[in-house]
DNA sequence: AAAGTAACATACAGACATGTACGTATGTGA
DNA sequence: TCACATACGTACATGTCTGTATGTTACTTT
């Protein structure tokens, strides 16, 4: 007889890695639309086609999960959004190749979770408050960083003090991008335009084309 | 014996608005901070130096208490925001006037409430849900008209549809006024800047002092 | 001042979600 | 092929929250 499900017949190891890749995206989603409180375990394993008990055999409760679910969304996040930015040299570059990548990773359905989650376990002492700090923080201080060595070579005007305004550019990034839901195109733009804004740049000129990488667009 | 508290001993109406009142802003408290869905009641109550009782005397369920809390919040914001910066006749100067008070307004404890219960009920259909809609929509209409309106004068470059720039306008002014948590006095400079950016508008003259309304300052 | 009504407290029932114990199926090594 | 380990499903025990029913206190009216 043909196996259960189609390229199910593996090893131990990739069946577990399969599955928890399929929990880890429900969660996601999940936790995107509802946040954690209002999170059905239930929910998150049916969805995925598994049942309560396979998620309690991978995670060890509802907190791991959550956990893991922030750590997996700052890795991919890292992939497609903070280090390509990064890889700029200029620092006005950077921050602005920064905003155009996050809208663009907004497109997808979970682009909420950190931000749901931030709200919700904001100044509360949680394993998951920690685990979004973990994943937080480190961008504060690097692309603080950044805007402070762009206004010392004046690239950039003057401001409130460089951390201040990182956590500013961040919060920016965030509203506009959930407020436009990844409607393209002009999600990218105007995230460009409003951490511009923030950084007291003047607007982009107009002339060079936006580019729109492919957001989850239709296949082939 | 004397009465329970201090200035009790009133009429029954009054009575009865004093912990309505009282009520409603610990709920608005509870909701921006822990969001709908871990707000538990008997906490609301006993904050508010009640129990539930009293509060199912004055609410007919936990809907309808986050209903009138939306309806509380923007009632609040439009006499402090939303109508003194209606009252300007120029849009460009309008749209910068609400994004400076709207950071004052966000210095209180209970600015996170709207854009919680944003996230939470986004994409359902539940009558909190139906609230926000009707205190939000009414906002992306009538600043997206204004946004129209400075286009057509010049005064504003062009850009996306004035509904979408508007939605965007409102996420971005959420985004860093969350963000800064109320840190005066930069979050006004900030707020200002970010929806310039949105807008498309350069960067304000520094030359003019940073006016910072008593957002819940210490009395004198 | 006593009856009556509104405001509020307390006690209880039902729903729902988490976490655990245990049973079953599937893959792995001797 | 047989013993074992791992992956997953099912049933239950526990706790928490909402909502309701009932009792008690504070005010109003006559």
């Amino acid at each position: 007889m043909a196996t259960s499900r189609s390229g199910d017949r593996r090893t131990q190891a990739d069946r577990r890695a399969r599955t928890r890749s399929a929990l880890l995206e429900s969660a996601a989603r999940g936790l995107s639309a509802h946040g954690y409180a209002n999170l059905s375990l239930e929910r998150v394993a049916g969805e995925a086609g598994y049942t309560r008990g396979a998620l309690y055999h991978q995670f060890a409760n509802k907190e791991e999960l959550a956990q893991a679910v922030v750590e997996w969304v700052g890795e991919t996040w890292r992939a497609e959004v903070g280090g390509p930015a990064s890889a700029h040299q200029d620092p006005v570059e950077a921050l602005c190749a920064l905003a155009r990548a996050h809208a663009v990773y907004c497109r997808r359905d979970i682009a909420g979770v950190m931000m749901t989650l931030q709200i919700e376990f904001s100044g509360r002492d949680h394993p998951v408050a920690r685990a979004l700090e973990r994943n937080v923080r480190p961008l504060i201080t690097e692309w603080g960083g950044r805007i402070a060595q762009a206004r010392e070579s004046g690239a950039l005007p003057p401001g409130p003090p460089p951390e201040e305004t990182a956590s500013a550019y961040f919060g920016t990034l965030q509203g506009v991008t959930i407020a436009l839901a990844g409607r393209a195109p002009h999600d990218v733009r105007l995230a460009e335009g409003a951490v511009r804004g923030v950084l007291g740049l003047p607007p982009a000129a107009p002339g060079e084309p936006v580019l729109t990488p492919p957001g989850r667009g239709a296949a082939p």
